[in-house]
Parts: structure tokens; C-alpha cells; sequence
RNA sequence: GGGCCUGUGGUCUAGUCGGUUAUGACGUCGCCUUCACACGGCGGAGGUCGCCAGUUCGAAUCUGGCCGGGCCCACCA
């Protein structure tokens, strides 16, 4: 019987009284403060399980700072900048940006994100973010983001660290633009490698395999391994190129495999990355030969306007006319396509703005030593990536909807004028440089390019402090505490915001990591929307609760993946209700033991076996608050949840249930002192487990503990005090497995666990320990008579005890 | 190919700076309708702690090798 607990109207209403009552409302000026690096989630739509997982972990840690007594600042933030927006606007919207004026399109994109925004942030707070969101800064796309943006390139380029650069790069044909190292994705694929012959001017002639036959315009050079006896004869010498008639030099290098096909290889420029290189190294001829758009230029001859794709079957059907293919060979390879649309990626010659960093690799290392990362082992991605990186950062993106440049270039002499700080922001297409260019020239050109979404993204934390608008707040705070973010994202978020804010502030941008795994799908696999496995947490919430679904989200450990079982939710909803019901029942039997009681309550009274259970509290407090301050929420949770349940339901409450029923049998000091630790004891747990559930332990603070403050939220964490009554924490574990034997026994005879016991004996060398505890051991197992060190009587049955040195005799 | 992580009863998982019968949950089986909770309690069955070798008095835990899974990075033209 008793009211049930349902989670749906409390969740609402917990809600909505945080909201009112500013539970979670950052307070200017209180010390100490604790900041996050919240992360801006992408506009795409709803809040999907992945989010709810990762957020959680975030909310778990900041909960507990706050209850730490830490001023948690967190703002929010939205990024609706990029690729990823256009193309969720342009889906939702049926349009295509590059059919529309710019800024038509911009202002759908703004329309569009600021919906779907508001859908999602409902999402978040319905897992129970313990934000303030008065203060988020709410979308990378905004007047004042724009200005920081750009603040930070002119800064930059000031600084020398930015620059201009016609070179070869990675480029998308579809999506029309630049990419960076970091925007590409692996995609397997089925091709041909054909192997052709070349004509050498010694007479001989020589083969070469490519998978890519329709680059031959561009081809450059002949490579092979200068050990490579077969061609001892052919380097230094010229080739000849077929349909092209051109011939080029046959050269040496060391990167090339003599072992794969013929161990020749041509050059063009660009087939791949490494072709690059070659240029450079060898100092040979540059033959742009891919259009934006992907088709081939003139230098294609008969395959002008072609994409690669036709260019490749139609030269491979003109070779083998010519007799010049030896064979073909299917093989199935990796290509680099662009991540956002799975398109080859081409190399194709353009200007684009970078930031120069390759220079600082080793400071950029040792950055990120300075951060203490959660799990450690993370950095080490960190490490690869900066020690792998290859080219400094392309920040120009020829697309529509972002940042864009402060930039316009003069008419006449082609120099670049940068906007003046004053007026920021600036979009070149509408606003004018306000002076004059040194050549004398007042017509400009504007830059289009926008910036890269990362440029951006990268200065989260200086954007959530006020970077160039408020210089106090901002020295008070930077470096941010933590940055929590998934592990998907450390070479792109984590490294790039640790650049921005090397190269700004010389500095690391927040002492602390805390990098999330992801959820997976009941079979372990990545949830995605094209296998159909994705699970919506708002449905899972709303058949489980909040709380649930974030005490499943508790149980990976940090940095590691989870697959959602919906068992897992099950158990989650099983501990509400257990909490619900343990709490009742607490309560029920508090009635005649009023707050002030309590409050005057001396703790020298308590009885042994009280002082054992509060001693064993004492250490769950230690475990879980060395767990929340090592960012392990999941050991907190873990410890928490099996003290509640197996020592204080399944053990104390029933041996202390007889106190309180009968208090005539020993006495009304007996029953206050369960009271009193009873009291307390439900207090600490319930506030142990705030961080992980927040609702449910809320509304239990508020029914009960009324005077202990306005919410638990804001509630001290309980203090872990030096351990003592180690002899009541042996009397008390022997008490334990006393009782468990004697319900094994009864369960072995098939009687219930009231089933009484006309006596009990034990055998004990140290007959003080055992009688502080005795009456409890007599409570819990229902016996009638309870004995020390007394010969047993025929008739009493042994049973093995499960502690060293005592001897457990009963009869029923 | 390089790096990191990981491999524990049917499933998920704790434990991994070595030490008595390997943790808990779900499932399963038996018992218990005990006055907070049957979304409960007690108990049982179920594990060669991926495989092999080594170090050690002793290894799930340390070392080496192998096999499997995941992620990140690089990549054969």
C-alpha cells in the first residue's frame, strides 16, 4: 500500500521549480567558481541518445561541484554553423544554397536553427541539465559570435600567424569547397588497377599500375625505388606518355614500394596527398588539371569536362585501343572521401586562408600536458594527431551559411584590407572598408569564403568568458575548469580550441578533460540514422523516467561506450522505486522523532550496531566523493547503489525494524538511536546520489527534509569523517554474516525468513564483540534466545558461520 | 601499417600498483504473499577471468607472444 511515485508529473514539476526558484543560476561574483566548456551541439534537428549520454556525464560532475559549494558556470551554446546546418536546412527546406543569394539563404539557416533549437534545448533540459540558461551565448551564428570570430582572425593576422596561400588542397566536388585533414572519412571502395606501358629512350619501355589512369594529363614524372635493380638503367632517362605524347623524367625516391605492381609508379599532379610532396621534393612542374566542380580543364585534351569517374573508363578504352594496357587488375582499396557527403575528394589548386601552426608542434604537445586528462589515456590521441599533422590549418570554406571573412581584397592592386576592429562584425558582401587602399584605390572586391566551423567552435571558452568585451571577467576566469566532450572529437574540438587558445592567450584553455564515450545500440554497434538503430531518448525517458535513463548513462565507465539495453532502464526504474519506498518507510517511522530531536541528538549514544552502519556510510561517502573528484561518476554510482540496496535496505532496516516496532523490548534509547541514523543515513545517500539522480532524490528531499534547505541541489555534500568505531565495524560484519547463515538455513528448509528461532549459540573468542551486537543478530533472524560461549544443548544444529574463529549453533 | 582501449558465468558488468570460496545486475531455477517495496526478500545453478608461455610460494591482476573486438591515425600509387 502507500502512494506511488510517478516519475512523469514529479520530473515535470521538479523542472519547473528549479526554473522559478534559480536552483542552478550562476551567481556574478560568488567564489569559488567552477566552469565548464559546455559543449555546442550542432543543429541537426532533436537531441539524440549520444547527447543525452554525454551531456549527463557533464551534468553529473557539475552537480556535484555545485554541492561542493562551487558557483558551477556553464553556459550554453549552439553551434549552427557550417556544412552540417546547410545541409540540414537545405533537406528541410527542399532549397539548395547554391541556387539562392547568400543572403536569402543565411537568413532560412538562421530561421530554420533557431526552431530547431528550441526543440532541442527542451530535450536537454528534460534530462535534467542543471544549466543556467540565462547565460548561454546560444548559437555560433550570432552578432557577438561573428565579432569574436573575427576578432580572432585579425588578431591572428596580426600576429603573423595568418596567411594566404595559393596551394594545392583537399577539395570536395560536391559540396564545392576546401577541406581540412580533419574533415575527411575512409571509404572503401572496388577500382581497377591498370597496368600501362611507357616508351623510354633507350628504346626499352617501361610499366607502370594506377588506379587512377585519367590523371595521365597531369602525369609529371615516373618514380621508382633507386635499389630497385630492374630499373637501374631507366632513371635519369624520359618516358613517354601515350594519347599525351609527352614525355617525363624517370626519377628515384625511396617512397616508392618496389613491391607493389610493377614497382614503377607515375606522378601527377594531384592524385593524392603524397603526390604533393613529391612536387615539392623534386621540384617539378605543377599541372592543375580539376576544376572546382570536378570536371577536367583543357589540359584534359578529349576528356575536358569530364569527372573523374568517366574520364578514367574512357582513357582506359583509348589505352587499350593503343595496345598500352598490359592488364587490369581489380582491387578493393580506401579512398578519402569528404565526411558530410561521401564524396572523392580531388586536389585542386586555390587561395585559401590558413593559420600556421606546424611550427608548434612541440609547444602545442606540451599543452596538452598541461591538461589533466580524464581517462589519462586520451592524450595520447591528442599527441598523434598533433605529432601527424602535415599542413597548417586551411580555415577558409567556399560555402554560404557561417562566419564570414573581415576581409575584402583592392581592385586594383589585389591587396587584402582587413576590417578595422571598431567595426566588427563585418560581412564584406554588404559593409565597406572604411579607408582607403595604400595603392590609392577605393573599389574592393569581398572575400565570400567563409571560415571553417572549427575556426570557430575552437574559441568556446573564450566566447563563454567574454574574450575582447569584458577584460575582467575574462582574466578572472580563464583557464575554464573542464571541457567535457565525446572522444570523437578530440583531433578536431579539443585541438583546435587548445590552438586558439595557445596562439591568443598562451595558454591552455581549461585545467581539466573529460572525454565521453558513446552510446551504442543493443548489439554493440554505433547507432545511426542509416541503419536504423537510433533510440530517442525523449521516448525512453517518457516510459522510464530521467532519472533512469541517466542512472543507466552512470553505469559506463568514463570514456568508455555503452549499449543501451533496455533492461538497464528497467533496473533504473526498480532503484527509483526502491528509493521511493525505502524513504517511506523511513519516514513512517520518524513521526515521533521530531528535526529538533534529531538536531540535539548525541552520537556517543548510538548503539554499536547503529555506529557500524554509519561507519560503513562513512566509507561510501569516501569512495564516491574520490570518484566524483577524479570525474569516475560510474564507481560513485556504482557504490553508491549497492550500499542503498544490499546494506542499508536488504540488511539495516531489517535488523533494525524490531527497535523500532517493539520498542519495549529494548528500550526507547534503542529506537531513537535507529531513528537518528536512520535520518541521517537515508540523508547522506540520497545526497551521494543527487549528481546521478537528480529528480527522485529531490522530491524525496523536499517531502522529508524540509528544513535541510530549498533543494538538494544546492544541499552540502555530505563530509567524510575520520574513520572510527573500528570495533563496531567488526561486531557489525560478523552480525551480517550471522544472519545470513541463518537465512541460508531457513531458506534451505523452506521457511520464511520470519520463521522463528527458539535459540541460538555462538561460539566466539571474543564474547564482548559479539553481545554488542546480539540483540540485533536476535532482531534480525527471529530468534527467541540468543547465547555466548554456552555448550549447545542437544538438539542445536551447526552451521557454518563464514567468519574465522566463530562457531554459529541453532535450534528451531 | 602505427597508436590507444578492450576481451570476466546466457547477457551487461565490478575487481586489474598479485594473496583466503571472483562483484553486482538482467535472465534462469527453488523457497518465501515477513507489517517500505512481489518493480520485493532469501537461496541455488551457472565462470579453465580470450589462448599460450614466463616471473612468483601464489596471477583475472605483472611480462612476452598469439587470437578476437572497438576507436583514432596513416595508407600502395
Amino acid at each position: 500500500m502507500g502512494e506511488k511515485y510517478d516519475f512523469k508529473s514529479v520530473e515535470e514539476k521538479l523542472l519547473k521549480e528549479w526554473e522559478e526558484k534559480g536552483i542552478y543560476r550562476f551567481k556574478q561574483g560568488r567564489k569559488p567558481v567552477f566552469s565548464v566548456d559546455t559543449p555546442p551541439p550542432t543543429v541537426s534537428g532533436s537531441m539524440h541518445l549520444g547527447h543525452a549520454y554525454s551531456y549527463s556525464h557533464q551534468d553529473f560532475i557539475m552537480r556535484y561541484k555545485r554541492m561542493r559549494g562551487f558557483n558551477v558556470f556553464a553556459p550554453w551554446g549552439f553551434d549552427d554553423n557550417g556544412l552540417a546546418t546547410e545541409r540540414f536546412v537545405e533537406k528541410k527546406l527542399g532549397i539548395k544554397a547554391n541556387k539562392m543569394p547568400r543572403g536569402e539563404f543565411t537568413k532560412k539557416c538562421l530561421e530554420v536553427s533557431r526552431e530547431a533549437e528550441g526543440e532541442m534545448i527542451r530535450g536537454w533540459k528534460r534530462i535534467g541539465m542543471s544549466v543556467d540558461w540565462s547565460i548561454s551565448y546560444h548559437h555560433t551564428v550570432s552578432p557577438e559570435v561573428i565579432k569574436k570570430s573575427q576578432l580572432s582572425f585579425i588578431e591572428l593576422y596580426k600576429k603573423g600567424r595568418i596567411y594566404r596561400k595559393k596551394m594545392p588542397i583537399m577539395w570536395c566536388p560536391e559540396c564545392g569547397t576546401a577541406l581540412a585533414q580533419v574533415e575527411l572519412k575512409d571509404k572503401e571502395d572496388d577500382s581497377e588497377l591498370v597496368y600501362i606501358r611507357f616508351k623510354v629512350d633507350n628504346g626499352s619501355t617501361i610499366s607502370i599500375a594506377t588506379t587512377r589512369p585519367e590523371l595521365m594529363p597531369a602525369c609529371v614524372a615516373v618514380f621508382v625505388h633507386p635499389d630497385d635493380s630492374r630499373y637501374k638503367d631507366f632513371v635519369g632517362r624520359k618516358a613517354s606518355l601515350p594519347i599525351f605524347n609527352r614525355e617525363v623524367p624517370i626519377l628515384a625516391d625511396d617512397k616508392v614500394d618496389p613491391s607493389f605492381g610493377t614497382g614503377a609508379v607515375y606522378h601527377c599532379t594531384f592524385g593524392d596527398i603524397d603526390d604533393i610532396e613529391w612536387v615539392i621534393k623534386h621540384d617539378l612542374p605543377i599541372i592543375e588539371l580539376v576544376n572546382k566542380d570536378g570536371t577536367f580543364n583543357k589540359r584534359a585534351g578529349r576528356y575536358e569536362g569530364m569527372r573523374s569517374r568517366e574520364a578514367r573508363k574512357e582513357i582506359v578504352k583509348d589505352l587499350e585501343e593503343l595496345g598500352v594496357v598490359e592488364k587490369k587488375e581489380p582491387v578493393h582499396h580506401v579512398v578519402n572521401v569528404h565526411e558530410r557527403c561521401g564524396t572523392e575528394i580531388e586536389f585542386i589548386m586555390t587561395e585559401q586562408w590558413y593559420i600556421k601552426y606546424l611550427d608548434l608542434k612541440e609547444k602545442l604537445l606540451e599543452q596538452g600536458r598541461k591538461i589533466k586528462w580524464h581517462p589519462a589515456h586520451m592524450r595520447v590521441r591528442y599527441d598523434n594527431w598533433v605529432n601527424g599533422l602535415k599542413w597548417d590549418w586551411c580555415i577558409s570554406r567556399q560555402r554560404f551559411f557561417g562566419v564570414p571573412f573581415p576581409v575584402w581584397y583592392c581592385k586594383k592592386c589585389g591587396r587584402p584590407i582587413i576590417a578595422d576592429e571598431d567595426d566588427l562584425p563585418v560581412d564584406p558582401l554588404v559593409d565597406k572598408p572604411r579607408v582607403k587602399c595604400e595603392c590609392g584605390s577605393e573599389e574592393f572586391i569581398a572575400e565570400k569564403d567563409v571560415m571553417d566551423t572549427w575556426a570557430t567552435s575552437s574559441l568556446t571558452p573564450m566566447i563563454a568568458l567574454k574574450w575582447g568585451q569584458d577584460d575582467d571577467f575574462f582574466k578572472g576566469m580563464f583557464p575554464m575548469d573542464l571541457r567535457p566532450q565525446a572522444h570523437d572529437i578530440i583531433t578536431f574540438w579539443a585541438f583546435t580550441t587548445i590552438v586558439k587558445s595557445y596562439l591568443h592567450e598562451k595558454s591552455i584553455p581549461w585545467k581539466n578533460i573529460m572525454i565521453s564515450g558513446h552510446a551504442l545500440d543493443p548489439r554493440g554497434r554505433k547507432m545511426s540514422k542509416s541503419e536504423g538503430n537510433v533510440i530517442n531518448p525523449l521516448s525512453v525517458i517518457d516510459k522510464y523516467g530521467a532519472d533512469a535513463l541517466r542512472f543507466w548513462v552512470a553505469s559506463s565507465k568514463l570514456g568508455e561506450d555503452l549499449p543501451f539495453q533496455e533492461k538497464d532502464l528497467v533496473t533504473g526504474r526498480k532503484m527509483i522505486n526502491k528509493l521511493w519506498n525505502a524513504s517511506r518507510f523511513v519516514m513512517m517511522n520518524l513521526e515521533d522523532f521530531s528535526h529538533e530531536e534529531y538536531k540535539k541528538f548525541n552520537e556517543e549514544k548510538l548503539e554499536p550496531f547503529d555506529k557500524w552502519f554509519l561507519s560503513t556510510l562513512n566509507r561510501a561517502i569516501k569512495k564516491a566523493t574520490e570518484s566524483f573528484e577524479s570525474y569516475e561518476y560510474s564507481r560513485a554510482k556504482l557504490e553508491v547503489e549497492n550500499f542503498f540496496w544490499h546494506i542499508f535496505c536488504d540488511n539495516y532496516l531489517e535488523f533494525v525494524k524490531s527497535r523500532i516496532y517493539n520498542p519495549e523490548k529494548r528500550g526507547v534509547d534503542a529506537k531513537r538511536s535507529a531513528q537518528y541514523t536512520l535520518r541521517r543515513g537515508l540523508l547522506v545517500q540520497l545526497k551521494l546520489l543527487a549528481p546521478i539522480m537528480p529528480f527522485i532524490t529531490d522530491e524525496i528531499f523536499h517531502r522529508y527534509y524540509p528544513e535541510e534547505g530549498e533543494s538538494i541541489h544546492v544541499s552540502e555534500w555530505p563530509k567524510y569523517l575520520e574513520e572510527r568505531y573500528a570495533e563496531e565495524r567488526e561486531a557489525g560484519d560478523a552480525a551480517l554474516a550471522i544472519v545470513g547463515a541463518i537465512r541460508r538455513y531457513k531458506s534451505s528448509i523452506g521457511k520464511s525468513l520470519g520463521y522463528e528461532i527458539k535459540g541460538i549459540i555462538i561460539h566466539t573468542d571474543n564474547p564482548d564483540m559479539i553481545s554488542s551486537v546480539g540483540e540485533d543478530i536476535k532482531d534480525a533472524s527471529r530468534a527467541v534466545e540468543i547465547d555466548i560461549n554456552k555448550q549447545p544443548p542437544a538438539g542445536f544444529k551447526e552451521l557454518a558461520s563464514g567468519i574465522e574463529g566463530i562457531k554459529l549453533f541453532i535450534y528451531d
